[in-house]
DNA sequence: TATCAATAGATACTGGGTCTCATTAAGCCC
DNA sequence: GGGCTTAATGAGACCCAGTATCTATTGATA
């Protein structure tokens, strides 16, 4: 058990300081947490792994940090809705059905092009959501190698 | 109360009946109620507008309908997914952040930038969700005339 | 029209999330 | 460093959407 946060986690917290809100040792513990997850989790996930939280300290720090931009919410195909790091900003993810893990989608620039269709059906663009399924190289190349 | 379903109703009707699921009066009455709808709903909008049925019964058509393909999910702004009337095949959603209502996103190619830049992240795609929220075109007009 | 599986309805239950409220502990000022 | 103020915590009640179970009903078919 580590009881300095990494990097990761710091960089949350002091995100959260940032914006006035207090460094206490559950919200410490929760970003060590997020900053610890591969994939997409869930509010369930953490409370697994922090078990000493209370429930509605795990549910208040997850929202905070939602509000803030640094955690945001991923669809999962099934519907699912879940959480993941946030690098800032508006951007994509791609996420593997075969393992679950999730990756950020850079340089997809679908902006222009749904301008242009919204704008054709007299629809005033404000924004988008988009998540893209598939299988990410790991899974493609085991894959291959179980044929 | 009209007791003859329209025409929209029917349809749905018949999808169910094409794949051996038997025509009720409840399911009728869900029938009913989903194509007068003209924005996305929630199970619970169904609820009020047919109190005679049973909760699990709304529930149980609903879900009998999406599995069908004759409704759809659509995710709102706010991460509520709620259901829609669903046109057959890949679609997208035009959503109305003022009105709320919901239009077909029709000639919209992502799907090969998509292909392209998922790609290049060494992704396999095989699939994807888009939802785009913005003005509809009457709310557009309303705006500009209230200034 | 009798039969029988599919369906319905009542209701208990589940799981994710919020609210309340008394207690604790950050952060700040001296 | 010690006390003060207020935000944050934790326990637990509560809420709400959705599911499971089980008995009664009903639609389709023979």
């Amino acid at each position: 058990m580590r009881k300095r946060v990494n990097a990761l986690a710091e960089q949350l917290l002091e995100t959260l300081e940032e914006r006035g809100y207090r460094s206490t040792s559950p919200r410490r513990a929760v970003a060590q947490a997020i900053a610890n997850q591969d994939k997409p989790f869930t509010a369930e996930d953490l409370r697994g792994q922090l078990p000493a939280l209370g429930r509605a300290t795990i549910f208040r720090s997850l929202k905070l940090l939602v509000e803030t931009g640094v955690v945001c919410r991923v669809l999962l195909e099934d519907g699912d809705l879940q959480y993941q790091l946030s690098h800032r900003g508006h951007h994509h993810h791609l996420l593997c059905v075969e393992c679950g893990s999730s990756q950020d989608l850079l340089g997809c620039d679908i902006e222009a092009l749904l301008q242009q269709t919204s704008a054709s059906h007299g629809f005033e663009l404000s924004g988008h959501w988009l998540e893209v399924y598939g299988r990410c190289r790991s899974c493609s190349v085991k894959e291959l190698a179980a044929v």
